[in-house]
DNA sequence: AAATTTTACTAGTGATCGATAGATAATTAT
DNA sequence: ATAATTATCTATCGATCACTAGTAAAATTT
């Protein structure tokens, strides 16, 4: 399926690859600690190819979001959610954090769930931004959680915004963590603890039927 | 005990209240977000005056950072590791931060939790120092729970390490979570879950005589 | 009163910030 | 070939960055 080339002088760098490094800087040094300069010396063009190409610093901080998103985020939560229980979605997202925290290939912790928490008063569109997808990620375990009680797997007067926020903010710790240099094996045994305190069943609800999961079968290690 | 005046004009300010004013802005806005010109308008003076009082930007930091400490972190450490176990510590403590964090009278979140994660390169001392605090948070709490294993608090099989890991997470969770907008309550939701993984005995330890301490009596609340 | 010491201000410094005007290059359409 | 379109560059914009030289002001010491 060959694309018809487009009119005009064709691009001479590979957008993905751009977003990719522009990625790399914001992730590692935040929104305000990455300069334009900084961003064209590592994307590999000058500052008005940015421009033409991006929008604004801020609309590039945007898009490389949601280039994050697709890339790491999104892949996560939706093998988390293809589990057959809540605790084995909870299991596996909080292991496949700490091993994507600390992966050395990229800079550590994550990219969303401690970043923009501080910012200078003409940069809080994009504190908001980040804030928002921070409550995407906590509403997510917060329908899982819900389903979970009708399946059973939680009793119902568990709270689920209660238990969602306490799990959200075991990821966030653990970004924090990796940030200051923890190991994997660090951030497991912080999950695993998070994980003693889930109050309801360690398998699937009882209106599910299929196997039995254990704790020690990961959905990532093994 | 009059203390007889120094030679030289003297200061136009209060020092504290200087400080109080440049806590203020870091704690809300991050080291980077913060300019010299938000800090002399907040402090009441001119750039020479800051830079003849407190030396640089990043010396002023480090100042803000120890008066914070001594103005909040400190006495809450000290006040949970008062506590007559390290199961009440933690507790004590976790509430204490849930209501901290929340205070309306202060920025969200904590000053030192979730500070100075990512930095433009040439500010990487900040991120460093501040790492370095977050650490000997960390080791306040490990060796509360060394004492506890000594006191059969603490199963001798714990890991107290991991288990300090745990609770410094939820704390920089809460931290995420107060500047995104948490209320007490629902940090406190967080804590009492965060409790619920303890490992241990939930009074004080065998060694230890005095009353027993139940869930439903806070440190500081009531 | 004069000298000394310390503080505070006005008015800038050079460097860097995010962003752009204008020219040129590289392609397709006519 | 010429026009139209898009991309990229050099050079630079005004604003702001952290910071300071030089001077005046306010106190103590002599």
């Amino acid at each position: 399926m060959q694309t018809t080339r487009p009119r005009g002088r064709p691009r001479t760098f590979d957008r993905q690859a751009a977003l990719d490094a522009a990625m790399e800087l914001f992730w590692r040094h935040g929104y305000e600690g990455t300069s334009i300069a900084d961003l064209t010396a590592a994307m590999g063009f000058t500052p008005p190819t940015l421009y033409a190409a991006f929008g604004s610093k801020e609309d590039l901080y945007r898009e490389v979001i949601q280039h994050f998103l697709l890339r790491s985020e999104r892949q996560r939560m939706e093998a988390a959610l293809n589990q057959t229980s809540a605790y084995a979605m909870l299991r596996y997202y909080l292991y496949a954090a700490a091993e994507s925290f600390t992966d050395p290939s990229t800079p550590a912790g994550c990219m969303v769930a401690t970043a923009a928490l501080q910012c200078a008063v003409e940069n809080q569109p994009i504190v908001q931004e980040v804030a928002r997808i921070r409550h995407q990620m906590f509403i997510g375990f917060v329908e899982r959680l819900d389903v979970a009680k009708r399946n059973q797997e939680l009793p119902e007067t568990i709270d689920s915004l209660a238990l969602a926020n306490f799990y959200t903010a075991i990821v966030q710790g653990m970004s924090v963590q990796a940030i200051d240099g923890a190991s994997s094996a660090d951030l497991i045994a912080v999950a695993d603890l998070a994980l003693s305190a889930w109050p309801g069943e360690k398998s699937e609800g009882k209106s599910q039927k299929a196997k039995v999961q254990r704790d020690q079968d990961s959905g990532i290690r093994g």
